[in-house]
DNA sequence: CGCACGCTTGAAGCGCGTCAAAAAAGGTGG
DNA sequence: CCACCTTTTTTGACGCGCTTCAAGCGTGCG
């Protein structure tokens, strides 16, 4: 069990430019400038006004809730090109934080209610992404859930031979619901078995996309 | 680990009409006539056409995936008065099946692609349950589950004194990644506790909500 | 009645968590 | 570039919560 306190960040740090809320637009909300977030920095929290929503133009991001005694829970990460921050309600329900350097868009959800199919589009994809963690959470063992985790990456990266991983070992492990020893030991469990090569500590490259694949249930 | 043939269902047993798929109206989808659906009667499957969804005029429909080996995720309950088959894509992905002898009434999204603000909020919402559902599933004991579970069956029957619950304990089980064991012990746990009563063995009547409600990190 | 199905209960095992410590990787300042 | 510190990652030993396996019980229905 982890404690609460790992957690601590600190608040956008010298974001580039204040993250200014216009007026709607008609169709697809209107893109902004880009605000920088440094490593750790936290983007929004629960409870903070929701509305507006987000463009990743680079770095990456997690979506995580914490509970009461520390225990954190991973909700998804976003990478460049991707979109977050839209919720049901007015508020935001998770924490939002960079983790590496991000710049941001800020989009506005347009106000008159007039939702632009993007948007619906944008938001049955995240409940189906989301379901499919569930499967994976609730069914599935830790070297399924990590080999389908580095295949999902790999391919949100555009099926590279290699990438890196922009996340911690704690990071992965709370959001396939595992410990960091367990994300460890799997990883060192993979490579062993010529699965995978790990260039660095945080660069993955598959050697064998089948074995993996086979993998996952 | 159960077997897969412990899922074979009857495709919807003699329903009162066919299903019939109505041309798009401006604003709200149209609501059209109800369909009956038998227990365990197929309401659709993954690779099923999607683009209509459905709305419980009675009964109870559970969502689910099955893994190769027979692993069962069931992703979602929903209750009378619920909405569920809005999809990200044109095909379905998941299995949506009566529990019990369930009424339907079958809504056709707009074709037009002028998405309304209703279905919006309805996919919104859906993605917010299934994170919360992560949540649970990564980073709670069983116990925490199941207390979760019916305080959350209890408030969506309209937070009655006692209620009933339509799926069977290995549906539960398959709802919160346990078995059918462990949903079993922890229901005993709570019994001998105090703080619930099954006045049958479907039906529930919570007697200590706080204490309960503590439970749930 | 007697079978079928859902549910409960017990005993044993295992996968992953916990605890502990060391090794490796990243800064940061001189 | 190196010394020093912090953070991240790895590895080992052990324990526990949940699963697995196996009966047994209750209830409904042909």
């Amino acid at each position: 069990m982890q404690t609460a306190t790992a957690y601590a960040t600190d608040r956008a740090l010298a974001p580039s430019q204040p993250m200014a809320i216009s007026s709607p637009t008609a169709g697809f909300p209107r893109s902004h400038s880009v605000t920088t977030f440094n490593a750790g920095a936290e983007i929004y929290a629960p409870g903070d006004k929701a509305g507006t929503f987000f463009q990743i133009e680079f770095g990456a991001v997690r979506i995580h809730r914490l509970l009461s005694d520390g225990r954190r829970q991973v909700i998804a990460f976003h990478l460049a090109g991707e979109t977050f921050g839209f919720e049901a309600d007015r508020t935001h329900s998770f924490f939002a934080e960079a983790i590496i350097p991000t710049g941001l868009r800020a989009l506005s959800r347009p106000a008159n209610d007039q939702a632009s199919p993007e948007l619906l589009v944008l938001a049955l994809r995240g409940m189906l992404r989301a379901q499919e963690h569930i499967l994976m959470i609730g069914r599935q063992t830790a070297v399924e859930r990590i080999s389908g985790f580095l295949l999902d990456m790999a391919e949100r990266q555009g099926g590279l031979e290699y990438f890196d991983l922009p996340m911690t070992r704690l990071d992965i492990a709370d959001y396939l619901g595992l410990t960091i020893e367990t994300v460890s030991r799997v990883f060192a469990k993979l490579r062993s078995a010529g699965l995978i090569k790990l260039r660095s500590i945080r660069c993955v490259e598959i050697k064998k996309l089948e074995a993996l694949r086979s993998h996952c249930a």
